[in-house]
DNA sequence: TAAAACTTGCAACATTATTGCAAATTTAGT
DNA sequence: ACTAAATTTGCAATAATGTTGCAAGTTTTA
């Protein structure tokens, strides 16, 4: 599974990108960076992490999502994301409960009227509140 | 005029204060930790202009702007923000020209159907493209 | 199987942010 | 205006987070 993935992205299979894969097939949720270091141990270094994660985002596996605290989560690419474009314009979710943060792949972001003379190109749209888990 | 800003919401009027806030009146767009300290030069303590962020965060004064790439934009509150609740629910635009992070004030931020079990709180929307003077 | 291509870990470094505490400043009360 | 109390500031130390070059190790290609 996680070597199919890999290989369809002309990717070297390692022990490193199988496994931070893994959490990520294996999660519903986003992750952070600090989430895969407690997960993995002292398995890999830091920077190896780093440029793991660097690369699923660059090959289109995971995407980025912004959060309102600073910090960068990661989680998985369900619809057709290529190498250096992605596609993902769906709305995220962090429950206030139980913190998790979960892509809603099915809630398109909606186009908004901007003001006179903006051109728009990406949108980014987070909700916050009570998951389905926590109610 | 910062003075009575600081007055109204109960600070110590100090050097500090007043020069950020004015950094921030004289401002249509947001600004970074960074951005201040560029302003300011060796005016103030790091740790001050830190300081002096979360208080104005926390008044209500201003308000804190995600972004994608992990860096804290501040920009001022224009709605009427109290202590420790804010009220800004528009759209930020970033322009990818100028680089530029705009509140747009007028722009609100659009309810969106949330799947089953779900309950909204607060929504954020940031939208990149062109702005209204790089076009 | 060997060479080429790529990935990893290490060490060093850079940047960004947080905390405790004493000195300085501001505010409130007389 | 003067003083005491309250608040804010700067400094130093520490922590957390992220980046880079390079040699050694691993994976892929042929
Ligand atoms: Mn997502
Ligand atoms: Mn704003
Ligand atoms: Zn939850
Ligand atoms: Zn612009």
């Amino acid at each position: 599974m996680t070597d199919d993935i890999l290989k369809k992205n002309k990717l070297s299979v390692t022990d490193g990108r199988k496994k931070i894969l893994d959490l990520f097939l294996a999660r519903d949720g986003a992750l952070a960076h600090a989430d895969i270091e407690r997960y993995t141990g002292e398995m890999f270094d830091r920077v190896t992490v780093y440029r793991t994660l660097q690369t699923f985002v660059e090959k289109g596996i995971i995407h980025l999502i912004p959060t309102t605290d600073n910090s960068i989560l990661y989680a998985l690419c369900k619809e057709n994301c290529e190498e250096g474009h992605h596609h993902d314009n769906h709305v995220h979710f962090i429950c206030d409960v139980c913190n998790k943060t979960i892509c809603l792949d099915d809630v398109t972001i909606p186009k908004v009227k901007l003001p006179k003379g903006f051109t728009p190109n990406h949108s980014e749209m987070m909700v916050s509140g009570i998951c389905a888990d926590c109610k």
